[in-house]
DNA sequence: GTGAAAGCGCTAACAA
DNA sequence: TTGTTAGCGCTTTCAC
């Protein structure tokens, strides 16, 4: 482990010129500066990252904290992230927030490891959050509302879509429709279900309680939910899941019953992830703005790293992939099933 | 910014003793504990991860280096390695290493940010792991062969997977097969190919160069290469793509044609990646044991950071995974063997 | 153009 | 049990 101290006296220099010469400054001489290169070389030196952090008192990398690192996620999203953080020089690394206050993503957050942060990680608190956003340490979270002075969100418009989802199946003739939800405290479902409920309202469609299924976001939670609502014995002639992978699970619960979509059953999920092209039949569902979401996100972060005023909140617009997961049902004789 | 001198100093305690308490050492009485507690809670203090580490010569967490954030990459796998990882007490972050010698990657591979590192990055050239591999600094390559002290490999038989795939074909009546090359520079390519080589011969069938395509694992490589193919004017009878993705390429520029498969012509992919089960046909393909690699992966890290000798290579099984991709063609006048 | 020296914030001997 | 102190390896004034 050679360190400069070990260059610098190989190469017959102080170390302050060692570290010029290294870092390209030009006030080195071309002769010294290639003495130091060669005794560097020879030596197989490799500068400490850390100690030149912590001498610097700056990173020169942010972190994209994620649920879990082995997904499922926004690739388009992390390919926004990813593209602007390089653009300007910097580095961008992946951690997890699994195990909350205890995860890896708690101690980047907090110890002053990155220059910058962007949440999009449901299981991690908004204390935690709230901590490491100070001064100068700019957090834009992705998957909430949160109120601080370092904290900028910028959100995808959850309520629009969820409307434009049920407005869809209710503009082709659906009535009985049911939302399978995500958790109850995730600040995305509980806007797709404002947008659901707002229009039904403007349809002057009742909301019945017990087409309400809560679950959680994952495909087998969507299988679950959706066996449940077949177990019922009575079911709608759509359903709005609030995102993709659960509406994944319940094709997977409906062709295990034999039950046909969209032939039997209607049904529209949320976010447009990659499969939802590939699944039997092709899944109708709303997109996001994903890469922009994640160019933005990091865009963010570097404006207010460059001392600039920005405002905290931004939001984007939604809209509708139609594909091939819901009927038309004639308007004639309306009563089904 | 408040650092351990100023919590200290709020304290009435020496450095040191601040730097005990916080840390949980046993010699600290409960009472000064107490009060080192309080003022930092006061000053909002949080320590400075990159200090502690500078001192401690250690990061405790380890890198895991991909092609590219945004994917498409083995989930499985980045679980199998997420797991050990934190069963470990140990942080894992994921870097991309786009940008070769000037990457994330390289700078957390070289600058002692990391205490390990595994990688599954292609773009990234042997030099820098061989550089970067020096005593104490472990790195498992799960995509290449490289000898060094420091490095240890973990391969899934790439070479008896190509045999099962190209066997598979053979057995079930097909003698003209195609093979879709990866990157001609790729370790896995070449081991997969020497497979199919291999299976040709022990079938007495003869290699015919007009059915080697190369091309480079993307799907959009596998459409243009499927579709080049078709131009021939002559297509095999099936044709073995060195992954998945390249498959699923092949099989849009198929449907594009009208050409049906497996009716009208057979196809098996390599990986078993997410979408194949998914895609129309469902694709037969090879499957590899990617937790397992994944996690065996960091647990070698470990046993290396925790001063054990062990071997420098390892090699996991493949299997193949049967699905609709591939029809049987009728002996006609050949017997089966 | 080069060198001496002062820390960045922390840990861990060692001394008291 | 607590305090003093010497660095970890680097960058960067400031003097020459």
């Amino acid at each position: 482990m050679a360190t400069i101290k070990d260059v610098a006296k190989l190469a017959g220099v102080a170390i302050s010129t060692a570290s010029y010469a290294l870092n390209g400054s030009s006030k080195i001489s071309g002769e010294t500066k290639k003495k130091v290169e060669e005794a560097a070389k020879t030596l197989n030196y490799k500068k400490n990252g850390l100690a030149s952090d912590l001498k610097r008192t700056k990173t020169n990398t942010i972190a994209l904290i994620l649920t879990d690192l082995s997904g499922p996620f926004y690739s388009e999203l992390i390919k926004g992230v990813q593209d602007v953080t390089t653009a300007n020089g910097y580095d961008l690394i992946a951690c997890s927030s699994i195990g909350g206050s205890k995860s890896t993503a708690a101690k980047f957050l907090t110890e002053k490891r990155v220059d910058g942060a962007i949440i999009l990680a449901h299981n991690i608190s908004d204390e935690i959050a709230l901590e490491a956003a100070k001064h100068n340490f700019p957090i834009v979270v992705l998957d909430r509302h949160l109120e601080s002075e370092s904290i900028y969100q910028v959100e995808v418009d959850n309520v629009h879509g969820g409307y434009l989802a049920t407005e869809y199946l209710i503009k082709r003739g659906h009535k009985e429709i049911a939302y399978v939800s995500g958790p109850s405290n995730s600040h995305d479902n509980i806007l797709r279900f404002q947008g659901y409920m707002e229009a039904l309202e403007d349809n002057h469609i009742p909301y019945q309680p017990k087409w309400k299924i809560v679950s959680d976001f994952t495909r087998s939670g969507g299988y679950r939910a959706t066996k449940l609502l077949i177990a019922q014995n009575d079911l709608p002639e759509a359903i709005f899941y609030a995102n993709d992978e659960m509406a994944i699970g319940g094709m997977q619960a409906f062709k295990e019953k034999g039950i046909q979509v969209p032939d039997d059953i209607s049904m529209i999920g949320f976010d447009d992830i990659q499969l939802a092209e590939y699944v039997h039949p092709p899944l109708t569902t709303i997109q996001q703005p994903k890469y922009e979401a994640g160019s933005l996100a990091v865009h963010l972060i570097f404006q207010v790293l460059g001392g600039e005023k920005i405002n905290h909140h931004y939001k984007l617009t939604t809209d509708l992939i139609e594909r091939k997961s819901v009927r038309v049902i004639q308007p004639s004789s309306s009563t089904q099933g």
